[in-house]
RNA sequence: GCCGAAGUGGCGGAACAGGCAGACGCGCACGACUCAAAAUCGUGUUCCGAAAGGAGUGUGGGUUCGAUUCCCACCUUCGGCACCA
């Protein structure tokens, strides 16, 4: 043996990273003559340092596209940066970096980390969405989608903050406040951008074709949210028409009143004089609820009369029309008939405002139920009364027209013109347009006559300017960026640029296109690449993204199929004598979700605090941190001891032996911390950590690159495949690494073994080939499904069975050479470096990484022996070594031959005797 | 409240076309090596029991020769949605 023979990661890692940059190891290309695989992983945001969240997402997913490598897939597996976003921004804010700087910094530190990976990303293909050479792409989308009518300006509502005059993200408000600030924000209507969403819904509904977790097709199916029912026009006294939907047209004749929103068209028309001022004083109400009054469990339902009338069209009867809250502007027509006998909502505010309840199902035809008794809706199935020519009709509990008393109603509803089957989504139009600076313009130019015209593509890309100030309100600087605003329109007049920006969602939506090309400057995608590389094959990531990115991404590809844009890309591939069909429907044909990462559980310092209770705070002079095991939790007048369960500043809340108790340290405190020499202060105590996300806030963060500097990038990725199932992650702990650890240590010391077989056995080499064989088609089964976890441990059960064959010697040097190249091609995918290095130590033709994946033979993988399991009445009694193969009589004697067994049946007969797989026999007795 | 996922040793987790529960690993215990420690190696490790044996996959019931796996009811945890007419 030669050279440094201990196993140092730090020197074999960089040396091979280098090699393989060097050697175009992981450059795709196209090659039309080998099958191709697109493996996708989401792109991460660059917050600058990548946490074990990261690895934890793409080391397996590189580990599986490394694997379709060697099983002769091209494969092409590409990275890059969703670099759009707030984070930028408020860096700027806070800390006075232009966010372009703060986020290209990022963006190289991130960079390097995932280049210690050691993944196979095609660096070559990086997209980085806030790019010029990106974006232009991103607001040519707007401007196609702006032509063929799905993307429109419109009124939407948004997150107003009086205070600072700008509106917030979703994610700023928390509890209906500024996050930031503690101010209130209110809903407010502004214009906005929107894209057409909505025409997909049908589409977006069906699946078909794609291999998704269920879970995601569901949560995305219940997002959408496709409810059927009717149209119906009401007449309002004025002959105005109020249209409501509804899915229970069956019970039209039990609406004994309507509820428009607060908003709707027709409601100053309606309001008579006398309810005027109390109609005024509920809408300005409503309009100034905020996130809080919307949110609170306790909500009850509110609302006023107009003091107008409407004429219910079926049975002509006039009914009151009321307004409330519950009744939303933005789903539906924003107008309902209120059936209170058959509806929760409406029941519960009838009885509040003493409105009439009409029944019109009862649960059988002699049951019948009194309106003014009824303490509950019933919303079950029964039959139709109080309705005319339909008394009688059954109503069932089938959702929709498949309910024959709603089918029948809404027909005859079309036939008198006063309605109509209908259906409706629960699913709004996406808003794209965001009042921030650091995002995609979107290229929107309004003209003085009130007009909107789009940027000529000829201008594109409208460029982000990098003079801008950053106002501590949280204003987009592009607002008073007068050069950015000022712009001409298609007939030479002044005009003013749009200075919203693009939501990021948008620039996630088709970076799948960009990675194919990401310096092609005649379009977003060269269609060469695309015809080849199209669709994507595997896509990995979070499935908190189930129903925003997975969908819009999924409407994108919809909208650039039905807008020609794959047109190029399919006369190529029909050129190289592929078929097309179907493969621009869908941007990602399989979906694999990774679980979650959570911060671990730790336990708080338990101190005493001495001092004296001040009304409901404990203030302390004296703060000491001690062994748990020697004091006892509890208050007491001059003390309190405890675990500190959390701190902000210097408050912290004591769990006193189950009370909590809040603590304050005096200014000037004395804090003793045995553990932390020297001078301590009180942000150096330890709180409490629930399993939670990690978070820097928290400050549960587990930083990869320190576990990399002491084990090694392919002991990190080998424990990251190891400790959880992949799909469902959980709480960090490291403690277990050191399994992973000893693996990689023994595949050091076996693959560069020099292997001297002593007296052959001919059974034993038999025994390792078997093993061989057998965890190839575990390794292989394994990764096929996403299974990393047990693909290592059979990995670690090939490495022991090595390890023993080593040590007796008995093996042939043939059956050795097999068991260990094959243990190393199957670790490649893992654990790329050590790998590498022990092929070439074994002087194996360079790359491991290029080496046609191991096949198993199923002769050699099968057992010469099986344990057959002996039941009696379904309990194990005995296990016997029986030669494999026998037939089930066979099996069935040498059972009751046995002489546990028939210790046990005492000389009875069985009654039955069962033979399961070969392998168990039960008796029953 | 509604929808979904999941409950298995001290811990992470294996095994489900119904057929040996606990693969693999961590941890722990004992032993070897060492002046000692780490590392390493060996043995053991679901629980009760000295053993024979018994119990055991969130709880209670059911189907079956046989249930972690299928069915019914319930409990807990996590994720999503939440006045959607």
């Amino acid at each position: 043996m030669n050279m440094s023979d201990t196993y140092d990661p730090a020197v074999i890692e960089p040396k091979w990273q280098q090699k393989w940059e060097a050697d175009q190891l992981y450059r795709s290309r196209v090659d039309w003559s080998k099958p191709k695989y697109y493996a996708l992983t989401m792109l991460p945001y660059p917050s600058g340092d990548l946490h074990i969240g990261h690895w934890f997402a793409m080391t397996p997913s590189d580990a599986r596209a490394r694997f379709m490598r060697m099983r002769g897939y091209n494969v092409l597996f590409p990275m890059g940066f969703d670099a759009f976003g707030l984070p930028a921004e408020n860096a700027a804010i806070q800390r006075n970096i232009h966010p372009k700087t703060w986020t290209y910094a990022n963006i190289e530190r991130m960079r390097k980390q995932l280049r210690s990976m050691g993944t196979m990303f095609d660096w070559k293909r990086e997209a980085v969405s806030c790019d010029p050479a990106y974006y232009h792409w991103t607001e040519w989308f707007f401007i196609q989608l702006y032509k063929h009518g799905l993307a429109y300006w419109g009124e939407g509502l948004v997150n107003w903050s009086e205070t600072l005059q700008t509106v917030l993200a979703n994610e700023q408000v928390i509890d209906g406040k500024d996050e930031r600030t503690g101010q209130p924000v209110v809903q407010k209507m502004m214009k906005q951008w929107f894209f057409a969403i909505t025409k997909y819904c049908e589409e977006l509904l069906n699946f078909e074709g794609l291999d998704w977790p269920e879970p995601i097709k569901l949560m995305q199916t219940n997002w959408i949210g496709r409810s059927e029912g009717a149209r119906v026009v009401f007449t309002s006294e004025h002959g105005d028409p109020i249209e409501v939907f509804t899915t229970r047209p069956d019970t039209l004749w039990g609406a004994t009143f309507m509820v428009l929103a607060p908003e709707h068209d027709l409601v100053d028309k309606l309001t008579s004089d006398g309810q005027r001022e109390i109609v005024d004083a509920y809408r300005a109400q409503t309009a100034r609820a905020t996130e809080i009054e919307r949110l609170a469990d306790t909500r009850e339902k509110t609302g006023v009369f107009t003091g107008g009338y409407a004429i219910n069209p079926v049975n002509q009867k006039r009914i009151p029309v009321w307004i409330a809250d519950y009744v939303l502007g933005s789903y539906g027509t924003g107008a309902i008939m209120a059936v209170p006998a058959h509806d929760e909502r409406d029941f519960e505010f009838a009885r509040k405002y003493n409105l009439a309840i009409v029944p019109v199902i009862q649960p059988d035809a002699d049951e019948s139920i009194d309106g003014s008794a009824m303490e509950i809706a019933y919303v079950g199935p029964g039959v139709m009364i109080n309705s005319d020519q339909f008394n009688g009709t059954p109503v069932t509990a089938d959702k929709g027209w498949a309910n024959p008393s709603v089918n029948t109603v809404a027909e005859w509803l079309a036939e008198k013109g006063i309605g109509g089957k209908s259906v409706n989504y629960r699913m709004r139009d996406w808003l794209i347009s965001r009042q921030r600076y650091w995002g995609a313009p979107i290229p929107a130019i309004h003209c003085v006559d009130g007009t909107i015209e789009m940027t000529p593509d000829d201008q594109l890309p409208v460029l982000l300017p990098d003079d801008v100030e950053f106002m501590p309100t949280g204003q987009s600087p592009l607002r008073y960026h007068e050069a950015f605003q000022h712009t001409t329109d298609s007939h030479g007049r002044p005009a003013r640029r749009e200075t919203d920006t693009m939501d990021t969602f948008m620039c996630s939506s088709w970076y799948q296109y960009r990675y194919l090309s990401p310096q092609y400057d005649k379009g977003p995608f060269d269609p060469a690449e695309a015809a080849y590389w199209l669709p994507v094959d595997v896509y990995t990531g979070g499935a908190e993204h189930a129903t925003m990115h997975l969908l819009y991404t999924r409407f994108f590809t919809k909208a650039m199929r039905d807008l020609g844009m794959f047109e190029e890309t399919q006369a190529i591939m029909h050129a190289n004598g592929r078929d097309s069909k179907g493969l621009f429907d869908e941007p990602m044909l399989m979906l694999h979700n990774q679980g979650q990462i959570l911060g671990a559980e730790r336990k708080g310092d338990t101190i005493v605090a001495r001092g004296r209770r001040q009304g409901n705070v404990f203030v302390a002079d004296r703060i000491e941190v001690i062994d748990p095991a020697s004091v006892d939790a509890g208050v007491r007048d001059d003390s309190v001891i405890g675990e500190l369960m959390k701190r902000t500043e210097n408050v912290m809340q004591v769990d006193a032996g189950g009370v909590l108790v809040t603590v304050e340290a005096a200014p000037d405190a004395y804090i003793n911390i045995p553990a932390i020499d020297g001078d301590n202060t009180v942000n150096q105590l330890r709180h409490h950590l629930e399993i939670q996300r990690m978070s820097k806030s928290k400050g549960n963060v587990v930083n990869p690159d320190e576990l990399v500097d002491e084990f090694g990038a392919d002991t990190v990725r080998a424990y990251l495949m190891f400790f959880a199932k992949w799909e469902q992650g959980g709480p960090w702990n490291y403690g277990g690494i050191k399994g992973p650890q000893r693996l990689l240590q023994d595949i050091w010391e076996i693959g560069r073994a020099d292997y001297q077989p002593g007296t052959v056995d001919e059974s034993i080499s038999r025994a390792l080939r078997r093993k061989t064989h057998q965890t190839i088609r575990k390794v292989t089964q394994d990764l096929d499904e996403f299974s990393f976890n047990t693909a290592v441990a059979a990995i670690m059960e090939l490495r022991n069975t090595i390890l023993a064959a080593q040590k007796e010697s008995a093996v042939s040097r043939e059956a050795w050479d097999e068991a260990v190249d094959t243990m190393l091609l199957l670790m490649a995918p893992i654990s790329p470096y050590i790998t590498e290095e022990l092929w070439a130590r074994r002087d194996r033709p360079y790359s491991i990484h290029q080496q046609a994946w191991p096949v198993w033979d199923e002769d050699i993988a099968r057992e010469e022996l099986i344990s057959l399991v002996i039941q009696i009445n379904g309990k194990t009694r005995d296990k016997i070594e029986v030669s494999a193969g026998l037939d089930d009589d066979a099996l069935g004697r040498i059972a009751l031959e046995s002489e546990k067994i028939q210790r046990i049946l005492e000389g009875k007969a069985p009654r039955k005797v069962i033979v399961a797989r070969g392998t168990l026999v039960n008796i029953v007795a």
